[in-house]
RNA sequence: UGUCCGAUAGUGUAAUUGGCAACACGACUGUCUCUGGAUCAGUAAAGUCUAGGUUCGAGCCCUAGUCGGACAACCA
């Protein structure tokens, strides 16, 4: 390939943000810096959704030799708290990604405070004493202006007093904010004099007592990208709208201006994202926590088994655009089983169980067999597994009378089990009330797993377990992330509770290879054709815990049935 | 009857900035004497929301529509 069109390759994989970067470089913008931010607030624990703005915040970072920052907007300590902080560490840190400052909003508060007043002293903030409801009626509607409040044209001299009142706690909560003065006919709502400080006599995870009065998401996000030097403040669609005002910010106090850049929140397909309502999930418990395998927070897909590697993966493979769009779950899926085919050593396990007894194995005897831990990597090794006369098989494997493309167990049919013997079913035996409960079954000695070419074919292989040499075990069964059938479109009367699938947890008694209590929590295995498991932190060795990692397509509700 | 943003195979993302519409997932077909829900190979599938315009040439530029999203918290 030639040099040139080695160029174009990589320009094509160029996202629009990074268009943006490069045409801000070539004109030397910002003296070639790159500098972003990863802005939380801390009122909840981080989702699939932050993993993909994480990604692309400090992706950028890396990509062009730049900085990004770790910013807590903590501007509402109402909602705020340190657990939230401590978690939201962890998990950057756990997806790969090293901050290289860690600041919070609330270490600007003073300087916040300042430039607050040199608006008032510019007459371009006022103090307005107006109740939320006489605020929120006059700001209008969007093709209507809005009225301008009674309080608008106060002296700089009233305002600084009674701004200062607000700050030493002179009154109540809600009893009066401190506005910008813009412009109540702008078409843009967020222009109509936007509140810059309201009264909050609130206890502050990190200031305490300090302050009584909180700056506003858009009067603190803007000057703090500002004061850490961010040269570009990623953020999602949302703020769009807000853009005007944060340049109006920067501009009117004549401080550093970052370009804010806006794209698309990642949306996926059954899933909740919206915090308030992971929220509500955790307080009525719902699920166990926060990291519930069922969650879509990092801590919960991580219990789930993911990777940081799959789920870097996943955010590069999605992309960056402005297009709203759902991403659908199957691709989340898809990139943790490509990262998982790599580094999980098989095994096998019996989820819903069938004894399968070999007529014409000897009694008393067992054998020791030979199995490939990880089929994509030899250096993973191999290990014994035991072979006898009477077996587990998946009661999935087995059908009395075989559908058109049936390639397992059947009466009169052959097949292979894995790392073993052709056998072939002879009869099966059933209880009173005509469910199966064996299938006994002749072998082929000929036919040993690695002993070379054979005359005949099978066409299907099964997995099983020596039922001497298995440990049972409980196994917990999640299913997707928690499904919403329409995530946002909760009925009259109902709420999205009553939309989730509660199903999407149970716990059966399996069996499985005793090599697995070798292993350490949180060991990641692919069962043979089961999917992935994860080992579960809750596990001891008398109770082996497991959380089903991946689902494969529908085999679920084949488990299920 | 407001402002801003968006529209490209089923889904998502590209298209060297005006030059042969591509990639991934999914689907389908085939391959394999050790999972036939795996692997590997291959195939189909959009002419770019609509209508005009500029141009040798338009997914890209212009005009007017259509559809979808965001915005009216003392949340972020």
């Amino acid at each position: 390939m030639s040099e040139n069109n080695i160029e174009a390759n990589e320009k094509k994989s160029l996202n629009f943000i990074e268009e943006i970067i490069e045409q801000d470089i070539s004109n030397n913008k910002n003296s070639q810096r790159v500098h972003t931010r990863f802005p939380p607030e801390p009122n909840g624990y981080l989702h699939i959704g932050h993993a993909k703005s994480i990604c692309l915040n400090f992706g950028l970072a890396k990509k062009y030799n730049g900085k990004c920052n770790l910013r807590f907007d903590d501007t509402n300590p109402v909602k705020e708290d340190v657990e939230y902080v401590d978690s939201i560490k962890e998990d950057i840190e756990w997806l790969g990604f090293k901050w290289d400052g860690e600041y919070y909003a609330s270490d600007y508060f003073d300087q916040l405070y300042l430039w607050a007043v040199e608006l008032v002293k510019k007459e371009l903030a006022y103090v307005d004493d107006s109740s939320q409801e006489e605020i929120s009626k006059n700001r209008g509607v969007p093709n209507k202006p809005g009225t301008e409040s009674l309080y608008r044209n106060r002296s700089v001299e009233e305002n600084l007093r009674l701004f200062k009142g607000m700050k030493n706690g002179d009154f109540p909560d809600g009893s009066r904010v401190l506005r910008a003065k813009i412009d109540m006919a702008s078409p843009n709502m967020h222009m109509r004099d936007p509140i810059l400080y309201r009264i909050l006599h609130s206890n502050h995870h990190r200031t305490g007592n300090k302050w009584c009065i909180y700056p506003m998401y858009d009067y603190a996000h803007g000057q703090s990208d500002s004061i850490e030097g961010i040269t570009h403040s990623v953020c999602t669609l949302e703020f769009e709208v807000h853009r005007p005002l944060y340049d109006w910010f920067c501009k009117t106090l004549e401080i550093h201006h970052p370009q804010q850049i806006e794209f698309a929140r990642l949306n996926l397909s059954y899933t909740i994202m919206s915090k308030r309502k992971l929220l509500q999930l955790v307080q009525e418990k719902q699920v166990m926590g926060w990291d519930d395998p069922r969650m879509p927070t990092i801590c919960g897909i991580r219990r789930r088994g993911y990777t940081p590697e799959a789920i870097r993966n996943f955010a590069e493979t999605i992309g960056i655009a402005k297009r709203n769009n759902v991403i659908d779950l199957s691709l989340m899926e898809f990139c943790v089983r490509e990262d998982l085919n790599k580094i999980a050593n098989r095994t096998m396990a019996v989820l819903n169980p069938i004894k399968l007894i070999i007529d014409n194995y000897p009694e008393n005897t067992q054998e020791e067999l030979e199995a490939v831990n990880n089929p994509e990597n030899e250096l993973a090794g191999k290990r014994k597994i035991m072979f006898s006369k009477e077996l587990w098989i998946e009661r999935d494997d087995f059908m009395e009378i075989p559908s058109k493309n049936y390639f397992r167990l059947y009466p009169g049919g052959e097949v292979r089990l894995k790392y073993a013997y052709f056998v072939k079913c002879e009869s099966i035996i059933k209880d009173n009330e005509g469910n199966i409960i064996e299938i006994h079954c002749t072998y082929d000695p000929e036919t040993k797993s690695g002993s070379g070419v054979i005359q005949r074919k099978v066409k299907g292989t099964i997995h099983w377990i020596s039922a001497n040499h298995c440990r049972k075990a409980e196994i917990r069964l999640f299913d997707r992330l928690f499904n919403v059938t329409e995530p946002d479109e909760a009925e009259e009367g109902k709420t999205f509770l009553d939309n989730i699938n509660k199903e999407s947890l149970s716990v059966i008694n399996g069996y499985i290879e005793p090599t697995l209590l070798d292993d350490s929590v949180l060991t990641k295995y692919q069962f043979e054709r089961l999917g992935y498991f994860c080992i579960d932190k809750d596990s001891t060795a008398e109770k082996l815990v497991f959380n089903r990692t991946v689902t494969l397509k529908d085999s679920w509700n084949k488990i299920q049935k």
